[in-house]
DNA sequence: GTATCCATACCCATTACAGGGTATTTGTGT
DNA sequence: ACACAAATACCCTGTAATGGGTATGGATAC
């Protein structure tokens, strides 16, 4: 018996999955959350085999969520399920710990291959995926960014509407620390202008 | 027997929904499009009596392609299913004609609700919209909006990027006249702090 | 006529952010 | 060891954005 656990924010979607395993024998669905952080909260009860993880959600978004999940309890399988069908966003899954990366636009079935590859250990990737997005996973590991990992950490705060001061208060820093990170971010992204570090982090944070 | 239609293009959700509808003896699945151009040609040849519309789809939008069906087929009664709850979203469907609008946070079964209430010529709105939103009909065709015409002109523009001179000199004005609208829109929108505006017009960029 | 909103334009003040640097220490790779 | 990047912290400057107002004229509704 397979246990499962969708991640989703659009009810609707995690409905129509639940009809689906409803005549699975072999898997259960055991839990679901609309948020990241639900999720995390509910697999600490529940300690599903599968998850399947939407990318886009409040409060967590699925990369993070992954990370969280493959660092804590490896042999969870997570099966990312999203509408982003761009490399960078099959990357991060996949550096994340993601097991297998499904599209929303492909038919519902393929959520039941997935599930059970997964769980048997094995990996699924959509047919629709260019698969030379899969193959460089090797590169991957070494995480290679542009940007440092503080100043991602950053960024993020800064898209969350976060001011230097603030940033500066959540990271036991000074003022000008925060400020020197910025002014090397706007450096390395080739930005210039007032607001355009905030523009970058709302616009790039789903824009894979 | 009511006959269905799907525009979605996420074929997932499609699969979900025909699951949903496979079990109940009224209703019954005619087509289903990934686009609005797709379904736009099957309602030719399928004349569904109801029809569950996405928003935001390729080649034809839902809005869009709603006034067209509604033009041509005034019987048919379309449903609005979409993850938008802004009151703009809502209020551009209803003035395109639609006669029910779901939202895809909630649980999929309010889509059977929705048909049935739909064919039988009532208007159905998901609970969790804001009745305002749709109380306000009367003022729909005026296409009423909290901000006013050169607010949301000037709010484009700073999700552009422009500053507020850049913009000035854009609509031919004083700076203190953009920043007067600013000001107001700040307001209105109740924000408060440096960027806010411009998280605001970045953030609903894809919402309305 | 009054009230309200929109549009235009101005006054003042504060500060967050960008732009230009400097410096030191630590960590990592070759 | 050397080179480079990251992290921390500081200096200075300029200005765009916000926050608090003022005012006038036009348009609309009652």
């Amino acid at each position: 018996m397979i246990k499962v656990a969708i991640a989703e924010d659009h009810q609707s979607l995690i409905d129509g999955i639940d009809l689906l395993l409803k005549y699975e024998e072999d898997i259960t669905l055991v839990g679901t959350a609309n948020d990241g952080k639900a999720l995390l909260e509910l697999i600490q009860e529940k300690k599903p085999d599968v998850i399947l993880m939407d990318i886009k959600m409040p409060k967590i978004d699925g990369i993070t969520a992954t990370k969280s999940i493959t660092a804590q309890h490896p042999n969870m399988g997570v099966i990312a399920f999203s509408m982003f069908d761009q490399e960078d966003a099959i990357q991060q899954m996949i550096a994340a710990g993601a097991k297998g990366y499904l599209l929303k636009n492909s038919p519902l079935e393929e959520v039941l291959t997935a599930i059970k590859a997964v769980h048997k250990g094995d990996t699924f990737f959509d047919k629709a995926i260019d698969p030379s997005y899969i193959a460089v996973q090797d590169n991957i590991s070494s995480g290679k960014s542009l940007l440092s990992k503080s100043e991602r950490e950053i960024l993020t705060l800064i898209g969350q509407g976060k001011t230097t001061s603030e940033i500066a208060a959540i990271r036991f820093t000074a003022v000008s620390t925060v400020e020197k990170h910025r002014k090397n971010m706007i450096r390395k992204l080739g930005l210039s202008g007032k607001g355009e570090l905030l523009r970058y982090a709302l616009e790039k944070k789903y824009d894979f």
